[in-house]
DNA sequence: AGCGTAATAGCCAAGTTTGACTAAACCGCG
DNA sequence: CGCGGTTTAGTCAAACTTGGCTATTACGCT
């Protein structure tokens, strides 16, 4: 809940200005808030006496829109929050991984090529986000650490591409994928490796 | 909903076990998958017409446990998921990152800390990693891609390691978190860099 | 002036996820 | 043999998330 972040340092705000910021950072990607869930937790967060409704103004016949403060109490959840984030290393979903594990339920060639696209998709964010550090545009109107965040996902996304095509060489190389020692032993029939059985299209 | 795919290589199997293989990769860390979303995805998926039950057997008095299979329309649709994320690259949400945008609203010191032990525990993570790759253990009884994974979890955590350090570099350094040309304009106030008030501990 | 589009502000029902809970049966061991 | 701990298998209510919907006003353009 970096709701309560947003507030703490917009305030007073309403649900609406919340949703506008967020969207303008793209924060519904990288965050875990999508707009719809905003109106939900700014009233969650009343209830917990986090947040306090200061007022309620009505313009015209259009939804009363209510302006929301930190409380106390909702600064000190807040820090802890926030301290509770920097200081842990948590591991994060990964749905790439997830489908990776299933390496041997993709024909070989398909595999491969799927890994080549995939590093040619990151170097493409790479460039973008170094052509933007390098952008007036960024450096002018963006607090620095905007760009710092950026040296970070660049930083793994060209790990990332590095990794794409040693392993796609590695699976056109043939390598076998049982464990080393059991490359005819049984308790494996469910991972049969699969065979290219109809021609894929790059899209 | 990758459990299709968990249930298509152990077919037929009931849901504690998809539960136990799961676990058993840890994969409610990195996937999305918790164990308590099993059952609920088994029956959906039924419902849907991708799984069939194929038998509801009982061993004494305990809860009856219901065997699954699954069926065509399951294995097209698993195929389909699975080329969906190895062709796409989607963009995953990052809690850390969510926390690094807030720098602001952290003490300089503190930040530059937490980045430091944020380093610490990543490379004891790599480390590990490391240290199994080249264990027999993995190499005898583990897919080969599962090391695969491991190379690819530490060369990210391995960037970030750098980075972390360099930015820790950077906040100690005392650069202004302004955008630049900006140090003394108006509309910022929110940002109010926050002094250190309290000490903290680095636990 | 008229009309289509975009912005404003928020609600809501339906779907998902989750951690905690049950309750029997098996295992080992003093 | 008894008894505490673990394993087995799954349920469930509560919390959370989400995409889509409404209805009004402002804006741009011909």
């Amino acid at each position: 809940m970096m709701i309560l972040g947003l507030v703490k340092w917009m305030q007073p705000v309403h649900g609406y200005d919340v949703r506008r910021e967020l969207l303008s950072w793209n924060a519904d990607k990288w965050a875990n808030v999508q707009p719809g869930s905003i109106y939900h937790a700014l009233r969650k967060l009343t209830e917990e006496g986090l947040l306090r409704a200061v007022a309620t103004e009505q313009v015209g016949g259009r939804p009363a829109r209510t302006t929301y403060e930190v409380t106390p109490k909702g600064e000190d959840e807040f820090d802890g929050l926030l301290r509770g984030h920097w200081w842990q290393v948590e591991d994060t979903a990964d749905p790439f991984a997830a489908a990776f594990s299933f390496l041997p339920a993709m024909p070989r060639e398909e595999a491969a090529a799927a890994l080549r696209n995939r590093a040619i998709q990151l170097r493409a964010r790479v460039d973008w986000m170094r052509a933007s550090l390098d952008s007036n545009w960024l450096r002018e109107t963006k607090p620095v650490h905007v760009g710092w965040m950026f040296e970070l996902w660049s930083a793994r996304a060209e790990a990332e591409v590095a990794w794409c095509e040693r392993i796609a060489e590695r699976i056109e190389a043939g390598v076998s994928y049982l464990p080393a020692g059991l490359e005819r032993a049984e308790g494996w029939s469910g991972w049969q490796e699969r065979l290219p059985d109809r021609p894929f299209d790059a899209k």
